[in-house]
DNA sequence: TATTTACCTACTGTGTCAATATGTTTTATA
DNA sequence: TATAAAACATATTGACACAGTAGGTAAATA
């Protein structure tokens, strides 16, 4: 399960994609659109811009904005900014995992079958293939 | 992130499958060669077999046996016994989730398409295809 | 200087995960 | 019939993540 941190930011993202603006997006006019707790989304929008994901800007007219275009923007890519690697299990999350059993595991090519199934789709989905 | 719980169970049939046998076969067999707590795998079992999964005999020369051949169980199914629904998002997960937003939600398609995917995946993914 | 906004740090209640602990019941066998 | 081996049952626990809340500081504009 994707939790709140993710879709949120995906909200927030498709939010100030709908803006159409060239402006600043304040949080406040996003939360009340999306009816998200400010509070707590000014968790996730700091996040956000820390990763590169959106521009913030103190002060009156401040706010928030893109950085790209919608459709350079893939959700897989907002979603692993905001929750880490999607992987279906631990060992395949961290590279430098090192797993015993992983020479005679018998279900560790599904795992990786799906992880990268999982990664193809998000990954070539675009925020702007979510604003129709 | 799927969790131990089916995580092992899905070992634990992996483990009957490669005895090859119409013998019972103690959990404290099971547990030692997947090297997993025993204790923790008398609770997975207790639940496969209320699942329905496979069958358990108390007393001497007692333990667990399949109840199909491998090729009839799907890893879905497995897995959405032990931990419930694989849906990426609660709305989805119980069908009596009624959200306000969900005419309006942009994301909605997305998730189900991704859902959708996932159930195709692990459903047509058989408990044999795991033996080789 | 006042207001608006982002940004920062800390805290908290709730729940799930991954077990452990301590039994009781069932069944075959010596 | 006693014993051992096994499943089955119930309760508890420590650690951690999730989903926020609270209260304040810094920056920018008018």
């Amino acid at each position: 399960m994707f939790s709140t941190k993710g879709r949120y930011a995906l909200r927030v993202m498709i939010d100030l994609a709908q803006q159409h603006s060239e402006e600043f997006i304040p949080l406040k006019d996003i939360a009340e659109r999306q009816d998200i707790s400010k509070k707590y989304l000014e968790i996730i929008a700091k996040d956000m811009v820390k990763g590169g994901l959106i521009t913030g800007a103190s002060g009156k007219h401040g706010g928030y904005k893109l950085r790209k275009a919608p459709s350079e923007y893939s959700v897989g890519e907002i979603i692993e900014l905001m929750e880490g690697p999607m992987a279906p299990v631990a060992c395949l999350a961290d590279p430098d995992y090192e797993c015993e059993r992983k020479d005679k595991c018998k279900t560790l090519p599904m795992w990786t079958e799906f992880y990268d199934l999982e990664k193809e789709f998000f990954y070539n989905k675009k925020l702007s293939d979510l604003l129709a």
